[in-house]
DNA sequence: CGTCCATGTCTAC
DNA sequence: TAGACCTGGACGG
């Protein structure tokens, strides 16, 4: 779950363990859809003795600065991105398959050694992450675009109010807008605005004094107290929306919170959790009826509901991405890494992960995770 | 085996 | 606002 916590971890984790440390050797995998505008051996060649200056972030971004006048490399961890330093346990996403401690690591996009033997690894299953070379990355895109990061300089209250004055949308989907707010995803959302009590769909143009001091304040302390936790969601308060999220409430009893009954819907196509009881929709201008959403309207009272309560709802069966099953050429080593698609149209990176397997195999021949089939 | 879901962006109708 | 992009885990049959 990168969002501002998880990566603000990253970034401490480099500088703890990398700070100020010479890259003696970089292997990059041949993964251009992650790693953006570079080859493999240029990657490895721009990294290779350069010394790590320090680590910085932004909002979901982060960038290792190096010596003198290199560009820095910057990372954003996508959906599924994580750095890992060889030999120091990882912070577990909620809900993440607990890894090993083989290295490299699986699904590692690059791997650093320095002189003094610390191993670093940015890894990403899902492959939504970015790498890239960059230099002054603050004052070029796409970091130059990112609003305002809460951690780093939160607004005082008169110039956030004012900000959310000239918003025509609602509050999620405003929070989630990384030209807003950098850093705040689909969790640390739902957790400030139950925190504050404010409900997601609630036009952010319509919160009253009190809704804007709370959000102002929420924003800044939700996102301290997971920091300051190091992402750890076991540090994290009990009294989180969070725990029922993704910790129970997923399977079980009808997910409560302080006995009030935790509702689910979608705000900007995202799955959003909140507390109907204490996150009320006011009145807002004039605003159309809102044809009641069959969702939430109906259950508002329904403690009197046996303990069925299916978990979630699917409505529509949402069609199936026909995987094209046709052409299957290559054969070679490949077939062990990850079954590649060989996507109808828009394939251009096929050759990655078996290649990265190979690549592991001779950058650390200790371990090859493969998947035979 | 199949379907659904996921902490994030992009882009197109 | 829905769909794409990718991959793996959880769960149902």
């Amino acid at each position: 779950m990168p969002e501002l916590p998880e990566v603000e971890a990253a970034r401490v984790l480099v500088h703890t363990h990398c700070k100020g440390k010479c890259i003696e050797q970089a292997i990059a995998a041949d993964d251009t859809k992650v790693i953006e505008g570079v080859s493999p051996e240029e990657l490895q060649n721009a990294l290779r003795g350069r010394t790590i200056v320090d680590a910085h972030r932004k909002g979901k971004h982060m960038w290792l600065e190096l010596d003198g006048e290199n560009p820095a490399l910057l990372f954003h961890l996508g959906m599924t991105g994580y750095m890992v330093v060889e030999g120091v346990p990882i912070v577990q996403y909620v809900n993440a398959k607990k890894r090993g401690d083989e290295w490299p690591p699986k699904y590692w996009k690059v791997v650093l050694e320095t002189d003094c033997g610390v191993k670093l690894a940015f890894c990403d299953p899902r492959r939504f992450g970015k790498i890239r070379l960059q230099a002054d990355p603050e004052n070029n895109e796409p970091i130059s675009k990112l609003g305002f990061d809460p951690i780093l300089s939160m607004p005082d209250l008169a110039t956030f109010s004012g900000m959310l004055a000239k918003q025509r949308r609602s509050v999620k989907p405003l929070l989630l807008d990384q030209s807003f707010s950098a850093g705040v995803g689909n969790w640390v959302a739902d957790e400030i605005l139950y925190q504050a009590k404010i409900h997601p769909e609630q036009k952010a143009a319509s919160l009253d004094e009190a809704q804007c001091a709370a959000l102002h304040h929420q924003m800044k302390a939700v996102l301290q107290t997971a920091v300051d936790a190091g992402a750890d969601s076991e540090k994290f308060p009990k009294t989180w929306l969070f725990h029922q999220k993704w910790g129970a409430g997923k399977k079980g009893p009808a997910p409560r919170l302080e006995g009030n009954k935790i509702e689910y819907m979608q705000v900007g196509g995202r799955t959003t959790a909140y507390v109907p009881a204490l996150q009320k929709l006011k009145a807002q201008a004039a605003e159309k009826p809102k044809a009641a959403k069959k969702k939430a309207a109906d259950s508002e009272t329904q403690a009197a509901v046996p303990a069925v309560k299916q978990p979630r709802k699917r409505a529509a069966p949402k069609t199936p991405k026909a995987q094209s099953v046709a052409a299957e050429e290559e054969e070679d080593g490949a077939s062990e890494e990850a079954a590649k698609p060989v996507k109808k149209s828009t394939k251009k990176n096929n050759a990655d992960t078996d290649d990265q397997a190979n690549k592991a195999e001779a950058a650390a021949p200790t371990k090859k995770r493969g998947r035979k089939t």
